[in-house]
Order: structure tokens, then sequence, then C-alpha cells
DNA sequence: GTATTTTTGCAATGTTGTTGCAAGTATTAA
DNA sequence: TTAATACTTGCAACAACATTGCAAAAATAC
């Protein structure tokens, strides 16, 4: 069991119903989150505007990332524990399931060098693999 | 110099003017579009909606193809000759330029195989490497 | 050249995300 | 515990992005 206020407080973070509420669905959750996924589950509970600063805001101190989509959606998920602010280790690789449609952080994988043509010099790598997970084959 | 008109018809399309410019843009572009970009080049000529629909039409012929992004922008580039309707061969990686930040098509570098964990199967890899291309390095 | 099908432009509408400000809540310190 | 301060929230308005229906226009088929 993960103290939910702890997280906030060691990220210099007010204690809110709201930052609870948004923090224990992420940790609640095997995959990744839209900002709809998070208003739907919490109904009408809090105001569109305060999801979007709380993710906002949990992006900022590093608790979550985004994930990199191909339609124009945007996915939060956990960082884990060696994030810290501004300086995200997320170099994992990130499933999206064709069947359930969930999508999930592989830590365990991490994503591969590439080599690039002359000339160009990398900073960072994203990876995103389709398929079937293992709950739906 | 590449016939715009016959990808069109090889495709069942019929030739319009927009569909003819906007799939110029393309072949002059070394690298990827946004819907703002084309808005932007074609000037006043062509009207947002027939930009939209006329990007629309050309994904689902496999003319263009999405390109994943972490923040919320849709981003186009040409499929190469092998690319059919539905049946996408796009995978090459995608580089982004941090300094010009153009994102081109690296044709020559494929997403190599990860292993994933038990019961996950891969049908499909998209790979994004941000940092400095070869014109700003 | 005419008939048919497809595409376009316009207007209206929906969706998504942001900003300013007053009111409410959490934190700090006495 | 309470008062002062700082931060967060909700509301309303706004801005950007994207979609839909329908009539007019253009492209294709005959």
């Amino acid at each position: 069991m993960i103290a939910i206020e702890d997280v906030l407080k060691k990220n210099q973070l007010s204690v809110t119903d709201g930052r609870k509420k948004i923090l224990e669905l992420f940790l609640n959750s095997e995959g990744a989150l839209a900002h709809a996924d998070i208003e739907e589950k919490t109904g009408e509970t809090f105001d569109r505007v305060t999801v979007y600063r709380t993710l906002n805001t949990f992006v900022e101190k590093g608790i979550i990332h985004h994930i990199p989509t191909s339609d124009n959606s945007i996915l939060y998920a956990l960082c884990k524990d060696n994030c810290e602010a501004g300086h995200h280790h997320d170099n994992h690789v990130h499933f999206i399931c064709d069947v359930c449609n969930k999508t999930i952080c592989l830590d365990e994988v991490t994503v591969p060098e590439v080599k690039l043509p002359r000339g160009f010099k990398p900073s960072h790598a994203e990876m995103v693999v389709n398929g079937v997970c293992g709950d739906c084959k």
C-alpha cells in the first residue's frame, strides 16, 4: 500500500481531495489514462479545469509522464520511483493492446539504441508497440 | 519526377486541385507536415475542412501515415511505394529535431525488434527519436 | 454533351484545452 | 487553536482544433 499523501508531500504539493483522488486512480490502474478517462471516473466531483491543472502539475513534478500516440490523444502514466521532477527516466517501451485498447508501461523493456544516419545526434527515444496483451491473448 | 495525378488515380481518387496541391506539398517536403503547415502553405486556396478531409482520405488510402507525438499534435508523412491501403509498411524510425523542430522519416532506419514480457504478442512498432538533425548540427 | 457520382465550401456544432479572477481550502506560524 | 498567508479550485469566458449536414460545384462515366 502506497501512501498517497506522502507522494504529494514529497513533491511539495498541497494535499487536496482532487490530487489524492486522481493520484489514486493512477495507482490503481495498470494502464495509462487519458484526460477523458479521469473525467469519467471522477464523475461530477471535480471541474474539468481542475483535472487539466492537476495532470499538468503531476507532469511538472515528474509524478506522471506523457505517452506518444499516433492520434491526437494525450495519455499519461505513472512514473516509477527513479523519476524526478524535470528529469525523467521513463525510457521504457509502451504497449497498446489492439483488443482491450489499454496502454501499458513495460517498465522492464528498455528502448533499444538505433544507428542513425551521419550527422544525426540522438538525445531521447520513444517506442510504442501495438499488439495483443497478456490478458487478451 | 513523380506524376502526382497517377498517384491519385492509382488509389481510385478523383483528381482535384486540392488533392494535387496537398500531395505535391508532401512530395516536396523532406519532413512530416501538420495540418497547420498545410493550411499555411496553401494559403487561402482551400477551406480548412477540405484540408482535413483530404488528409483523412490520404491516410485511408495509405498515401500518408500518422506519426506518434508526445504532445497532442497530429503529424503526417508520405508513405513509401511499398505502402498499400490499409496495410502500412512504414516501419521506419522518425526523427524530431530539437533545434529546427522538423520531423524527418528515416526510411533507412528500421524499428528494431524488442523482447516483450511473456504473453505479449507484437503486431506493429513505432519509434520516435529526438535530437539534432544533420542540418542543425 | 449530359447524367451520375464525388468533392468542395459554408455554416453550424462539438471537442479539447487555456486563462483571469473571486471564493474556498490547505499550510504556516504564532 | 486560531489568524495570516499561500495555494488551489470552480466558474465563466475564450481560443484552438476538428467534425457534420447540406447545397453548389466539379470530376468522372456514359
